[in-house]
DNA sequence: CTGCAAATCCTTTTT
DNA sequence: GGATTTGCAG
């Protein structure tokens, strides 16, 4: 014991220092189950952090006692940092985590009594699809009808409640023995009977390959600890104090494994003058959120948890902090304002003491380019003439897919960014192909990801090759790995096949006899994956320019392996996989307080948590902020309200808002009326520089529309009358009073960040050495700020605006013009006989040719065409968009 | 079995 | 506008 790292036990003094009443009152608060209702920009991870100071250093808890639980590894990682300065670098150990990894670690050390082998793979959302579509094509399920992605988000509802496929299959198809393969069923008596079908075999399937999903990692945790007292036990004795952050984003399962954690259900009595929570009892739980910030209920967050806690948990308190030390009072109102018009909610009112502050400044662009370049060029003067740093301002909207245009405004200004979301690095075609042969080297049981590596690069092996393996698994109740070792003994496979078979094979004993020799150094497993696989070299000989991305991205991947090597003390692969498993898109967004020299761009629901002193929220229209398809539904419409409010209270000084008269989504220009939430934010409030479009202002009317303000009597509800209630008994937390157990702190450094943190961002500017791994950086390598010099050439700008039109094709010399004639519904309106031997035609993407052969095929006839340097195509004359010279 | 071109979905939001 | 699936020819 004696490494044991020193604690810093800091007074109460200096742990209520600077807080204000309500924090400070949070920070002490000595009871079973406290839930800070925090309002944005309220401190709460201050509070939350003081607060597990206190606790050690008040009530003299051991850090191993703490259990610190957020949604995000970002998130987690921030929270170890501020702790590290309060208590000591004993913070870096500390199980401060996400859910996710918790169940993780919790999974790892016990799994196997539920049936998980150590190794187990967590699939990801790709992973599951493929898994559901085998089933689906093997149950003769309709997947037009059934997507794959219904079915999924079905299965991932009942996983979310914590509701058994056992249960499933008992109540809605108690025929259905799952693993028995050969049910070519194809008609359901109904729907939920396909859903538990689906649902049981999914489970099997995942079962026979070691392997869980995200949703299990929380459900099997719950049924770990549930059915498992001993193992129980173990946690309950372990962690005192639990504390969650971000409590309205939890769902079922997530608030059933919080009190199997605590113990709260358990009937566990503290000993007699225990001090805190004692050594027996229950543990005391501390929750931190805020119900109108509730934004993930589409992923099954279900906001009564934080609305009924009081009811949920006995003797609860609820401490409101309604003071806001981030805005200014003008964005503040326009928040208050929105949010106060969704129902049945908790009146609270956030305040401040910074002023009124500026305006909120509104812009009504003609069409999303527009939209995007006004706000480049504001950005341009704010950082000319107002002295903003770029990585003072964000600029947020409602779905990634809208994030282009306002990519291609600051390339054109010449303005840096960098991009969070969007396509997830380790979502990529070729990072994920890398990754399935170390997951299926790790566990050789993972049958999606084997299948998914066997003819990746091509090496000859296609479907018939896989039903060979398939076939002998299913009947022999194995997985495909196992009937790939048992090749000899499968009769009737072509020699070729078999021989194909054999040499992949042996490609895969050899790779996991050098893992197994190089556990520790996942980087050079990656190496000898890419090598021996050929993934490299495929790609290295191919002439699509995307694909030398690829190779790029392929190196990255690398790096990111070796990075870890380094940060972790007992890297593995394993630990690898898991880590890289459970990234997000906040993970890469960059340290408070460091700054990029870049403008961020990101989703809302991304920017949750953060803030800037300058943000612009853009696309404000109906059917893109409130998105399409949560307009006509009560619950949902508050949610995008919810989203709303956590847009606008993200901003500090200077809040803009924006929207586009036309939009173009799919390709198709679509026209967008001025989103309800402008309505609601009071008018005197916000300073219109352009009111009108172009076309608004030709009709003469805006605003024909909804004035009601039928619900304007909401808006006085008080503030106050919370948090009035007497609170407990003074402090009540003895000094001092030692307890023995909290030595050994888990050992895996879960949550360091920046590997994992790697995202398919776009960035362009400044830095180019930064740590960023996982994201590109354009641009030169000078400053690129504003004024000082254009870095950025013509021609750079080319190539830039270039590489987000993801290199597609050959098509870039001819395909200027033309595409709207091309197909004039259903046809071109082209006859076959028009056409012979000879002919000159003009075609949009290859340009000129001369026709070849002709095939009269009636409706399908084609024609053949020489393009000389583009090759010789065949063409279904009806639609190809050509013309005849 | 592979490669190519056309057709067909799309999109919320993510651990 | 883009990724993925389908359909066909060699």
């Amino acid at each position: 014991m004696n490494d044991e790292p020193e604690v810093i036990r800091r007074s109460a003094d200096e742990l209520l220092a600077g807080l204000n009443e309500q924090q400070t009152e949070a920070v002490k608060y000595y009871g079973p189950a406290l839930l800070i209702a925090a309002g944005a920009g309220s401190g709460k991870t201050r509070v939350l952090t003081r607060r597990i100071a206190y606790i050690m250093g008040v009530g003299g808890v051991w850090p191993s006692q703490i259990l610190a639980i957020t949604f995000t590894n970002k998130a987690a990682a921030e929270m170890k940092q501020r702790l590290e300065t309060l208590i000591g670098p004993v913070a870096q150990r500390m199980w401060v985590s996400t859910f996710h990894s918790a169940c993780v670690r919790i999974l790892r050390r016990d799994g196997d009594r539920i049936g998980l082998k150590s190794g187990f793979s967590i699939y990801d959302t790709a992973d599951q699809q493929r898994l559901v579509k085998i089933i689906c094509t093997e149950m003769n399920i309709d997947v037009k009808r059934y997507t794959p992605r219904s079915i999924l988000a079905r299965i991932s509802d009942y996983k979310n409640n914590l509701q058994d496929w056992r249960t499933q299959l008992k109540e809605y198809a108690p025929q259905f023995k799952p693993g028995q393969r050969n049910l070519k069923m194809g008609s359901f008596g109904n729907v939920e009977e396909l859903y538990a079908c689906v649902y049981a075999e999914y489970q099997y399937r995942l079962a026979t390959a070691n392997a869980v999903d995200f949703d299990d990692l929380i459900m099997r945790t719950v049924e770990l600890l549930h059915d498992h007292p001993d193992v129980a036990a173990y946690y309950h004795h372990r962690f005192r104090y639990i504390l969650v952050d971000e409590y309205q984003d939890t769902n079922h399962a997530q608030y059933v494994l919080v009190r199997e954690l605590a113990g709260v259900d358990d009937k566990l009595t503290p000993e007699p003058g225990a001090v805190g929570a004692g050594k027996n009892g229950p543990a005391w739980i501390t929750v931190v959120g805020d119900s109108d910030q509730s934004i993930y209920a589409f992923r099954g967050a279900d906001i009564r948890n934080i609305q009924e806690f009081e009811k949920d948990f006995p003797n609860a308190k609820t401490i409101m902090l309604e003071q806001n030390y981030r805005s200014t009072q003008t964005i503040l109102d326009a928040a208050n304002k929105v949010i106060s018009l969704n129902p049945g909610r908790k009146p609270k009112k956030l305040w401040t003491a910074l002023g009124q502050g500026d305006k909120i400044i509104g812009y009504a662009a003609d069409n999303a380019q527009q939209e995007a370049s006004w706000i480049a060029t504001e950005i341009a003067r704010l950082a000319g003439e107002e002295g903003f740093s770029y990585a003072d301002i964000a600029i947020m909207y409602r779905a990634n897919a809208q994030s282009r245009s306002l990519e291609e405004a600051m390339i054109n200004a010449g303005i840096p960014y960098q991009l969070v979301g969007g396509t997830r690095f380790y979502e990529r075609r070729e990072v994920k192909d890398a990754m399935a042969y170390l997951q299926a080297l790790a566990n050789p049981d993972d049958d999606v990801n084997l299948r998914r590596i066997l003819n990746v690069p091509k090496r000859g092996l296609g479907a018939r090759a896989e039903a060979v393996l398939t076939d002998y698994a299913g009947t022999h109740q194995t997985s495909a790995w196992e009937a790939l070792t048992h090749l000899d003994a499968i009769e009737g496979v072509p020699t070729r096949t078999a021989k194909l078979l054999g040499q992949f094979r042996d490609l895969m004993i050899g790779l996991r006899e050098f893992a197994t020799n190089n556990d520790a150094k996942p980087s050079e497993i990656v190496a000898e994956v890419l090598d021996k696989s050929g993934l490299l070299a495929e790609l290295q000989q191919s002439t699509d320019p995307q694909d030398q991305t690829r190779v790029e991205n392929l190196s990255q991947l690398q790096s990111t392996a070796a990075e870890f090597e380094q940060n972790t003390p007992d890297a593995t692969l394993n630990g690898f996989l898991e880590t890289t498993a459970l990234v997000a898109d906040s993970d890469q967004l960059p340290d408070e307080g460091e700054d990029t020299g870049k403008v961020t761009l990101m989703t809302l629901h991304t920017a949750k948590g953060l803030e800037y002193p300058v943000v612009f929220l853009t696309g404000m229209e109906q059917g893109t902020f409130p998105h399409s398809r949560s307009i006509d539904n009560e619950s949902e419409l508050e949610e995008e309200r919810r989203l709303a409010y956590v847009g606008i209270t993200r901003a500090r000084q200077i809040l803009y808002v924006t929207r586009a008269a036309v939009r173009s989504q799919w390709g198709q220009a679509a026209e967008m009326m001025p989103s309800q939430f402008l309505d609601d934010i009071p008018a005197d409030l916000i300073d219109w520089k352009r009111k009108e479009t172009s076309t608004e202002k030709m009709r003469g009317g805006w605003g024909d529309f909804d004035d009601d303000d039928e619900f304007s009597g909401f808006e006085d509800f008080g503030g106050s009358s919370y948090g009035s209630k007497s609170y407990g008994s003074g402090s009540g937390w003895g000094s001092g009073s030692s307890y023995g157990s909290g030595s050994s702190y888990g050992s895996g450094s879960y949550g360091s960040k920046s590997y994992g943190s790697s995202r398919g961002s776009r960035s362009y500017g400044s830095d180019y050495g930064s740590k960023s791994y996982g994201s590109k950086s354009y641009g030169s390598g000078s400053s690129g700020s504003g004024r000082n010099g254009k870095v950025t050439t013509k021609r750079m700008k080319k190539q830039l605006l270039d590489s987000l039109t993801s290199a597609k094709k050959k098509a870039s010399a001819t395909g200027s013009a033309s595409a709207a004639e091309s197909s004039s519904a259903g046809g071109n309106g082209l006859n076959v006989a028009d056409f012979h031997e000879g002919d000159r035609i003009s075609h949009d993407q290859y340009g000129l040719g001369k026709v070849v052969g002709v095939q009269d095929k009636g409706r399908n006839s084609v024609i053949t065409v020489d393009f000389g340097s583009e090759g010789v195509k065949r063409l279904l004359l009806r639609v190809a968009p050509i013309e005849k010279l």
